[in-house]
DNA sequence: GTCTATATCGGGATAGAC
DNA sequence: GTCTATCCCGATATAGAC
């Protein structure tokens, strides 16, 4: 399955799904792409379909990877938004997934269900980890404030793309990401009780794109 | 153009659009669900192309009309819940075209245009409606904030919809517009300095889906 | 593993009768 | 205005040679 050429195969389609649209790229065009035959691509998968299947599980895997990542306790803020980038990087690599997701979704039956776990994943996760800070007292929040509040985070992370698409923004620029969480950032600051310079230094590492460095 | 049958097919397309998503779609299923031949389909309409764009057209002008109808002044804040709500209810009626966006933007150019269009529009209009309120005092936010959740309020607007396709939520009951009313209104509370009267009002209403009677 | 050639299938589109 | 029949085309999929 780890052939040099089905690499090559992922590679390139994810490259042209992400800019084009699964939907608008065709089979051939990924076999042009790659100047290989469609015949020889064929050998390797059997169509889009099990192209476009790999792709998500690689996704798949690598955000499980992330979400399951954070050890339970001793994280601050920082650490908070550095788990919030390494997520919207990861959804960033795969966008193609986010431009389109009710068309995926009924058509791929598999996506529906990853897509639904990884939600509650990264829900729950959210969760646990703003309710350690509402404990150790970094964030002011009643329970059912905590539920909206990860709506929001969520909505971000996972429709943040979208709207900048919607707004013509040029999405496959990376600086993207850092929008999103200044988003993110915003919403939850109202009701965090951490001094200024923390405060201030999460502002600038998200500002200036430096957050990969805390 | 506003034949009897050219109204049904736009009805129709409507409906199947919303539930199974355009690109899902095809004119002879269209024609189908009408008991029509395709061909007949095609007089009315040279294929799916036209009527995605009378559809689109009727939502943008319903858009724009609401969009500036508000008077500049003596707005309270349950005013501008009625605005975003009906705002999300239109969009709601054309939900389809919140499935997508990317795909149906670069199938159909006039598409990307309209929707920049709406979504400055939007921006403007809460741009000018919260500058007010701060002006009021009833919302006690900086400029840069505005920016923000202008942003925050967008994004829930434009991307709500398809955040709960996601989650697997049910997308055609009109409750869902109720929730995006209660995310927004839970990202503005933090800077809103009205009576707790009021923001009981407005959050009974949101929770009771009676702000229309407002 | 890779190629060429070809079969298949579905949706888009049109012609012409009624 | 509506129907039937048909054509066209593009994308998927496979067979068989190299």
């Amino acid at each position: 399955m780890a052939s040099k050429t089905a690499q090559r195969i992922l590679l390139v389609s994810l490259e042209l799904f992400n800019t084009h649209g699964e939907a608008n790229i065709t089979s051939v065009d990924i076999a042009n792409e790659l100047d290989m035959s469609p015949g020889n691509l064929y050998y390797h998968f059997k169509g889009k379909e099990e192209i476009t299947a790999a792709l998500f599980s690689m996704y798949h895997d690598r955000m499980k990877k992330i979400l399951f990542a954070p050890g339970d306790n001793g994280l601050v803020i920082k650490d908070f938004f550095y788990f919030l980038f390494v997520t919207f990087e990861t959804s960033h690599l795969f966008r193609f997934l986010y431009r389109n997701p009710s068309d995926l979704v009924t058509k791929y039956p598999y996506i529906e269900r990853g897509f639904k776990q990884l939600i509650k994943a990264k829900e729950k996760g959210f969760k646990q980890i703003l309710g350690d800070f509402s404990r150790q007292g970094t964030l002011a929040v009643q329970s059912e404030q905590i539920v909206h509040l990860i709506e929001l985070i969520s909505m971000v992370l996972t429709q943040g793309l979208n709207y900048y698409v919607m707004k013509g923004d040029d999405i496959d620029d990376e600086d993207i990401i850092y929008r999103g969480l200044a988003a993110i950032f915003f919403a939850i600051s109202p009701y965090l009780s951490i001094d200024e310079e923390q405060t201030d230094s999460i502002r600038v590492a998200i500002a200036n794109c430096t957050l990969d460095d805390a």
